[in-house]
DNA sequence: GATAGGCGGATTGTTGACAATCCTAGGTGC
DNA sequence: GCACCTAGGATTGTCAACAATCCGCCTATC
């Protein structure tokens, strides 16, 4: 509490967001979530109506949303989801651990102690998706335990790195989300992570890292339907 | 050449880009090279009758280059060209060390033959800049040689993200192009990173390449006004 | 003299309509 | 029956005007 009686937070968006960035936010999520289909073409008269808003900030969203990789566009054609093959996700995976490990390796280098302490919060969350057998629940955590991880690491470019990769995770993901993950599996894989994290085993955090990169990629790979 | 007697690259832009794509690249461009000076405002209106575009085009080209960082948007005050402090300068390149060392790995476990080969032309021309004095050349050369060993890497995602980094590189290094760099000393350290490659020393490449951001990072701090 | 309130100018945010382009379906000639 | 051509419908790309918001300066008041 600051002598104003206000907690910092409340006051930081002292003027919202634009609206772009609300309309740009509202299809990621739609996106991640699996509400568009891969390849689906998206209208804008059509999203505008639905979204109450005209075409123009719809436009400079989708802009955005193609500039990150989640929509290709087509010169009179449209836009459309992408779909991401297995090319793509090796290439996500192979992104993700660059980043992810220069993100350990900034934590370790600096103070590893609260972001152990952050990442408890992803990690509780997990066990409760995992026991509950929650697995939109257990991506969340998932998601969440990740950007946790790189968002203590002070670094705002490779934070903004891992929200794009996260996504497009996310989409790999919803692809098959009919078959169940190994959610003990998981959880224990994060676990060690932490712990590894917490006593400042530098070579084994990142070893542990990038295994659970690639049994993530093997898990999708196998669960995908043209998969090499 | 193919059966039709076209080079690929060609006919690749079967339909040519978007308005707001080559307006973004203009602008990119424009700021990469200094053109508008950090913290600078840009008017809508004075930009898109200056490109000869409407405002719609332009507002969609900005979204982007928001969402890229160089651009800093605050609701109903304007655009502003970002300004990069040394937090800045520290963390560009130290998200450059993780995307171009996961690169270099990449390119050592492929074909790391044509990559040395695409390496060339950048050498030779960072060779004649450096015998010419030629400070902007140089570092377009530099640029070219980073693009084209993340470029090698054959990862989509590294080559982006790559893209962008590599743009605010320019942007800190515009900050002060009146200091003549050691062009020599840059000319020996991107030959030992060829040659690291070629050789197929995979510490050695990975140590050099830390060691060149390092001593990058150490060059531009130094040149700059309120580094700490 | 310092501060609160209000006005003018300028800029951005948004909207609806117009123009250009492309895919699809139907028809025609061979 | 097949290929080509043409008209229709729909979608995107672009534009100019309207509305909302904010900053700087001025004035009036305490």
């Amino acid at each position: 509490m600051n002598p104003v009686g206000l907690d910092v937070s409340e006051l930081e968006p002292v003027s919202r967001r634009s609206t772009a960035e609300i309309v740009a936010d509202r299809i990621r999520t739609a996106i991640m979530r699996g509400t568009f289909a891969p390849g689906a073409q998206l209208g804008e008269v059509d999203l505008s109506s639905r979204l109450g808003v005209s075409r123009g900030p719809l436009r400079e969203a989708m802009q955005r949303l193609v500039a990150e990789g989640l929509l290709r566009s087509e010169r009179h054609r449209g836009l459309f989801v992408r779909e991401l093959g297995p090319d793509d996700v090796r290439d996500v995976y192979l992104a993700r651990t660059a980043v992810e490990r220069a993100a350990a390796l900034q934590v370790l280098a600096g103070d590893r102690g609260t972001a152990v302490v952050a990442l408890e919060i992803p990690l509780g969350a997990m066990e409760s998706a995992a026991a509950a057998g929650d697995a939109v629940a257990l991506a969340d955590a998932d998601h969440d335990f990740h950007a946790a991880l790189v968002a203590a690491s002070g670094s705002p470019r490779l934070r903004r790195m891992t929200e794009g990769l996260l996504v497009e995770t996310r989409m790999c993901l919803a692809a098959f989300q009919q078959t169940a993950p190994p959610a003990a599996e998981l959880l224990v894989e994060h676990q060690r992570l932490r712990d590894a994290l917490r006593d400042g085993h530098t070579e084994l955090l990142l070893d542990r890292l990038a295994a659970h990169m690639d049994d993530a990629v093997q898990r999708i790979l196998a669960a995908m339907p043209g998969a090499a």
